[in-house]
RNA sequence: GGACUCGUAGCUCAGUUGGCUAGAGCGUUGCAUUGACAUUGCAAAGGUCACAGGUUCAAGUCCUGUCGGGUCCACCA
């Protein structure tokens, strides 16, 4: 043995070892108990990030259980992660000069497999450099035809439950990228603009002013409001106003959604082109008049705006109301705006057709199986979290408009105008004969098929082995996406086969660095964790991001950390070290010594504290009392107490501390497991795994 | 604006249902060491536990408020 320990010497090799043996790869074991986790699938076309490192979680609880003696199933995955790829894949259009618009559906489409395939080996050889002891023989990929094969399945049993819907709602368009966002995907800008007082003349005399950011769209108002009590306004309510430009003539409504100190307390309402006019507009029933369109110009208005493009209407209509002396006042005004994260420019509220699953049934049943304790969250305080969030479910928009991603089903008939759903495009419609079909453009939204990862994966991979692994008995992920992800999996999950997806969430917490930021792509602070795991070891950078932190809490990246567990193993390979050159020169006298039974007597407290944080998924804790006996205990205290025995040949001294020390790398496996196999296999032989045992 | 969360040694963090002279890692200081390890050992210094009230025999731990980080959500024409 090194003086020191030396992780790249090892790594690699035992990596392969463990592959080689099919020490990962599971199978169906009725005689064992399953434990089940499928990995959060990694975007297939991006390198990992620091958020991915913490699946470390997931290698602790699966090299926990194995030594344990479950049939144990780590399955790997990746995303496809639709509109993250295709953004990063426009970009490198854009710098040979091209765009996505200068292809066809199908080019597009397949330029962007190439390209993901050509960088999805990333991913996946960081996730073994990493140690994680996943079953690579069961890896599985959103665009496997067998997974788009289950998605559809679930989209069509949807559909004729009467659970996915068409409406015409207001999305946040891009009308320079030409793709719509989902509020998750948007990014908010804070701006100060212009706020207009435009006045309204009031059928039957004198005017009514609003105040408006987007003088614009006043050519698709279909009311004007104000709030009940407000006593300015009481006469006017009922009566009604002449739209300048459009001459039409719209009611003066009351709703209390009108604050009455902003503003003039009078608003325009324009249901097609603002989110809550449009929520106003339902209430009241009042039509959608749309006068902005895809393509970002004024339309349909019969007026001299048509065909401007907005900002060009905007200064137009500010001064033909200046010339009809109807504008008022212009202010400032602070708001927020919902910007492009491609381009950076206004989104643009746009009523389209889109694919709703309809939520209530979903939300109500997932609601159950975390209140009757079928899926538990792990920390607890997260429970309340993930309850809020599903009481708070909105109807789930799921369609995109980009290519990458999986095609949605959803074929239109010509004739009779009517939708129908099918994997294939069908034959001819049953209502006229004909066979005069168009598919839907759109693809669905990337965690559509997300939600539906775990059931997916497994039965795509065999009946038997979903049959024995699901459901899955961990699902471990970040807190950030329990909105987006895991609240959903449990709909969906539970909706296609009646059974929870998962027993157990496990949440950890998010990577921050030195000045407590949350790492993210957008921010420009990513650090390459995989610098770290080479610089100093695997195992020294797993630890180091559970060391001395709470579960679920946030970890700030600070090298010291990993310092700190480096030595650590240095430690622990010098015990090692030093048990193997005793034996080396080991006697043959046997005398029982108390440090002996003192050594033998904490070891199994030790032990029973380990088993009782594993078992509830204490996992710092574990690691940290392993670290305690290791270094302070075994090898500052009982070592030196018995190194005298040692000289002299005893050789029950020997044998005590290489057992005490041998269980204590198998509790340290799952947190180290590099050096605590190349250890014992120094002991044992080099054909044994630690993992066997 | 709402919900949640955090604010403990120079830095990064632990402190389980309120009960110890408040702990760890890294850093700092002093000493030690040619046989496991300087990626070491021994010892030491360092905290009015954000602030202000309150409950209690007892509060870092519970309650209220303030200030300051953070995450998610909502957002006002």
């Amino acid at each position: 043995m090194d003086k020191t320990f030396q992780p790249s010497k090892y790594e690699k090799h035992i990596y392969e070892f463990w592959e080689k043996n099919k020490l990962f790869s599971a199978k169906v074991d009725k005689k064992k108990k399953p434990f089940s986790i499928v990995l959060p699938p990694p975007n297939a076309n991006a390198a990992l990030h620091w958020g991915h490192a913490m699946y470390v979680y997931e290698d602790v609880m699966i090299r926990y259980h194995k030594l344990k003696g479950y049939e144990v199933l780590w399955l790997p995955g990746a995303d496809h992660a639709g509109i993250e790829t295709q953004f990063v894949f426009e970009k490198h259009l854009k710098k040979e000069g091209k765009s996505r618009f200068d292809f066809e559906r199908e080019a597009l489409f397949k330029m962007i497999w190439e390209f993901v395939e050509e960088n999805r080996g990333t991913m996946e050889k960081q996730l073994k450099s990493l140690g994680f002891a996943l079953d690579w023989t069961k890896e599985k990929y959103t665009m496997d035809p067998e997974i788009v094969d289950i998605v559809y399945d679930t989209f069509e049993k949807l559909f004729k439950d009467g659970l996915v819907y068409r409406a015409e709602r207001l999305v946040n368009y891009c009308v320079v990228d030409g793709t719509s966002f989902s509020d998750l995907e948007v990014v908010d800008l804070e701006a100060e603009k212009s706020l207009w007082y435009i006045k309204y003349p009031v059928v039957g005399g004198g005017h009514i002013t609003v105040a408006t950011t987007r003088p614009e769209t006043m050519l698709g108002d279909v009311a004007v409001m104000v709030n009940p009590k407000d006593r300015r306004y009481k006469d006017l309510i009922g009566k009604k106003v002449e739209l300048p430009f459009v001459g039409r003539k719209i009611p003066i409504i009351a709703d209390s959604y009108v604050d009455q100190k902003f503003g003039t307390g009078a608003v325009k309402v324009t249901p097609a082109h603002d989110f809550n006019d449009y929520d106003v507009a339902r209430r009241h029933d009042l039509p959608l008049i749309q006068v902005i369109g895809f393509d970002g110009k004024i339309q349909s208005t019969k007026t001299q705006f048509d065909g401007m493009r907005i900002n060009a209407a905007r200064l137009a209509v500010e001064e033909e109301l200046k010339k009809l002396n109807l504008l008022e006042d212009v202010k400032k005004h602070k708001l927020v705006l919902k910007t492009c994260y491609k381009c950076g420019k206004t989104l643009e509220p746009l009523p389209k057709d889109q694919w709703y699953i309809k939520v209530q049934p979903l939300v109500d049943e997932a609601k159950k199986l975390v209140a009757k304790g079928k899926i538990k969250v792990h920390p607890a305080r997260f429970k309340k979290h993930l309850v809020r969030i599903l009481d708070e479910f909105i109807d789930w928009n799921i369609s995109r408009q980009i290519v990458w991603g999986i095609r949605i089903p959803a074929y239109y008939c010509r004739s009779t105008k009517k939708w129908f759903v099918s994997k294939k495009t069908p034959e001819q419609c049953g209502l006229c004969g004909k066979d005069d079909f168009m598919q839907d453009e759109d693809t669905f939204d990337t965690w559509f098929s997300s939600a539906q990862w775990p059931f997916a994966t497994l039965q795509s991979t065999g009946k038997d082995i979903y049959d024995f692994f699901y459901p899955t008995t961990v699902m471990e992920t970040g807190y950030d996406i329990l909105r987006a992800w895991v609240s959903r999996m449990i709909m969906i999950g539970y909706y296609a086969t009646k059974k929870e997806p998962f027993q157990n969430i496990f949440l950890h917490g998010l990577v921050r660095d030195k000045h407590g930021q949350k790492m993210s792509k957008s921010k420009g602070n990513v650090l390459d964790p995989m610098e770290s795991v080479e610089k100093f070891g695997a195992d020294a950078f797993r630890a180091a991001l559970l060391f001395g932190v709470k579960e679920g809490n946030d970890v700030t990246f600070a090298e010291e950390r990993i310092i700190g567990m480096r030595n650590f193993a240095n430690k622990v390979w010098n015990i090692g070290r030093f048990i193997l050159m005793n034996e080396e020169t080991a006697g043959k006298s046997k005398k029982s010594d108390k440090n002996i039974e003192a050594l033998k007597k904490e070891f199994s407290k030790e032990k029973e504290q380990y088993e009782k944080h594993m078992e509830k998924y204490e996992f710092s804790k574990a690691l940290n009392l392993v670290h305690e006996f290791l270094w302070h205990r075994f090898a500052d205290h009982y070592l030196e107490m018995l190194k005298d025995e040692l000289k002299n040949g005893n050789i029950e001294a020997l044998t005590a501390l290489k057992d005490v020390y041998s269980d204590n790398l198998k509790m340290l496996h799952p947190f180290m497991p590099f050096i605590t196999e190349v250890i014992f296999q120094t002991f044992y032989g080099s054909d044994k795994s630690i993992l066997n045992q």
